[in-house]
RNA sequence: UGCCGAAUGGUGUAAUGGUAGCACGACUGACUCUGAAUCAGUUAGUCUAGGUUCGAAUCCUAGUUCGGCAGCCA
């Protein structure tokens, strides 16, 4: 896949020292996804880290699902989640689910319970808390945190077989109230929930909580370096006590690096599911989506994806990347492999009054001029065609190279074309543009008696494909204070869709399939809407431009 | 006023006691049948204050700022 080398980091650093002293033999990773929603861009970062790494090593990956809370979980999501990462372009070794060792878990828990160091607790949920303290006061001891050995075995088997309602009572783990660190204040361990789980069934009621769950199935799966982000930081102690206490013979390490935030995208699942859920959004898989599957169908590839989460490197310092750097790899990746087409997006009639009636040409162009390989297509070319609305102004702003009255700009591919004439309708709207072309200048003549500084793009009416074309830009607004709640900061203008045109060249396109509009942008056959007679293309990203209006743009 | 962690151009990231570099962005210019791409260039940085050292982004001390942590979520 990627083989050039990766810089150093400190999770490599630590690797490399332990295969060095002999402390690990072989590197086992995991990528532990919950499935309770869809993958997003910033899994890719924790994807990639993991299977990369571990690659790098020789070493295996498992893709393990956390399903330790029935409440949240579904299969959909599992298969999902399978898909984008094989996407990606990750293969696993081991796939398994946490619900596999549950009664493992649950054996250690008895061990934990035998040797004093986990109790069956009564207090409600609400108890726990007011007891646990706060960042600057210890918490207190729970009046049940005394109970002998026998007594908390017998609860926790009666809770194991439902004997109680959920939060009638939890195990938790006996470590010290006291301590400056939150978490090991006698963390619950276990609680009580009647749920059906995806996996299990009712199998269980009693289900393990993430902080004792997840140092178990590391150890479990012989995972050397288990590598997740920032917020568990402080999980660590209690991750080793849980390690160390259940006597588990492989002793797995964790280590932190800090999640990927991208300027103006949403990155929480809880609120993904919530655009989801409230059809703000059509699906997971909504191309203005940050998640995999909403990159996949916008357009964007694996390659870039991976390039993007690459250079990001492994820190531990929080920031915020620029989206733009993700849209510099997929143009990048897309440049040399997306072939060129002329598609009019926002269409208006041009017609060149001096082009004889009724006659249509075939002209070849280059499939991609970065890429001869590519080889050439044919286009129609006739006397009417469409151009781009902001391709035409009337009333042009300094430095306009395109057309206006008594311009000459050429037509990609074909001729020049000077502006003769405006059409205007009842409301001063222009509805189309006269031209006189001439014959001498057609593409690929050789003409040099003149140029021209512009060049624009058309698609030929006769031949022009209607096609639904949906453009982009981020779901939050670009300049919006980043302290609002998400509600506030969502941009109406994240989806515009227009009913542009584009040319016989590409009307077996596929779904998914790729293209550049040349001049444009960018653009994916949407694989959900496209149907026979009528393909939707989704911009991934547009081109970029030196080239700005000045002043206000009034079209026209 | 608890614990843990982090601070290098606008953004991300290198330099592991020895010339502060790369990428993105922005801005110039060249080229151009894509105002793209490509090429050339410009811009701009070690949080602060002390200390150690011939020499500090790097080590030490203090401070400042930012992030994470008080689910029976993960």
């Amino acid at each position: 896949m990627d083989t050039t080398p990766s810089s150093s980091d400190f999770i490599r650093e630590t690797i490399t020292e332990d295969l060095q002293a002999g402390r690990v033999s072989q590197v086992v990773t995991r990528f532990p996804p919950e499935p309770n929603g869809y993958l997003h861009i910033g899994h890719a970062k924790s994807i990639y880290i993991n299977f990369g790494v571990a690659d790098e090593y020789s070493g295996k990956t498992n893709l393990r699902f956390d399903d330790t809370n029935p409440l949240k979980e579904d299969s959909e999501y599992v298969n999902a989640i399978k898909e984008d990462v094989a996407w990606l372009g990750f293969e696993w070794d081991g796939l398994f689910f946490a619900s596999d060792y549950f009664e493992e878990m649950y054996n250690r828990a008895l061990l934990l319970i035998n040797k004093g160091k986990a109790y069956v607790d009564d207090q409600s949920a609400d108890q726990v808390r007011e007891t646990r303290g706060t960042l600057t006061e210890p918490g207190q001891n729970s009046p049940y945190r005394d109970r002998t050995v026998e007594e908390n075995l017998n609860l926790f088997e009666r809770m194991r077989r439902g004997e109680f309602g959920d939060g009638q009572k939890v195990l938790r783990a006996k470590i010290d109230m006291a301590s400056p660190n939150l978490n090991m204040r006698d963390p619950v361990l276990y609680r009580i929930s009647h749920a059906v789980h995806h996996n299990t069934g009712d199998k269980w009621c009693i289900y393990p909580m993430y902080a004792y769950a997840h140092p178990l199935e590391d150890a479990i799966e012989g995972v050397t370096h288990s590598l997740c982000t920032l917020e568990f930081k402080d999980q660590r102690p209690l991750y080793d006590w849980v390690v160390r206490e259940c006597e588990m013979p492989h002793v797995p390490h964790q280590y932190e690096f800090g999640r990927l935030n991208l300027s103006n995208t949403v990155m929480s699942k809880r609120y993904l599911k919530k655009l989801v859920d409230e059809k703000l959004v059509d699906g997971w898989d909504d191309p203005r989506m940050p998640t995999i599957s909403g990159l996949r169908r916008r357009g964007f590839t694996p390659e870039s994806i991976r390039s993007f989460v690459k250079e990001l490197g492994i820190t531990v310092a929080g920031g915020e990347v620029d989206y733009k750097l993700l849209e510099h790899h997929v143009r990048q990746d897309l440049n040399l492999r997306a072939p060129r087409t002329m598609a009019v997006i926002r269409p208006l009639k041009l017609v060149i009054t001096n082009y004889p009636e009724g006659q249509v040409e075939t002209l070849d162009v280059k499939i991609n001029p970065e890429v001869p390989e590519m080889g050439m297509a044919q286009v129609r070319f006739s006397r009417e065609v469409y151009i781009e609305q902001e391709d035409f102004m009337e009333v042009p702003p300094p430095k306009y190279h395109r057309l206006y009255p008594g311009n000459e700009v050429r037509l990609k591919d074909a001729y020049f074309v000077k502006c003769t004439d405006v059409i205007k309708d009842a409301d001063g709207n222009v509805v189309e543009v006269h031209c006189t072309y001439d014959p001498e200048t057609k593409s690929g003549s050789g003409f040099t008696g003149r140029k021209v500084k512009g060049t624009i793009h058309w698609v030929s009416c006769e031949s022009a494909i209607p096609a639904e074309i949906r453009l982009y830009e981020p779901m939050l607004q670009e300049d919006a204070d980043n302290a609002l709640p998400f509600d506030e900061r969502m941009n109406p203008d994240s989806l515009k869709v227009e009913q542009g045109y584009i040319g016989i060249d590409i009307k077996d396109a596929q779904p998914q399939e790729k293209f550049q509009f040349v001049r444009q942008g960018f653009f994916n056959v949407d694989p959900k809407d496209t149907t026979p007679d009528k393909k939707v293309f989704n911009l991934i990203v547009s081109l970029k431009s030196s080239f700005k209006i000045e002043q206000p743009n009034t079209k026209g």
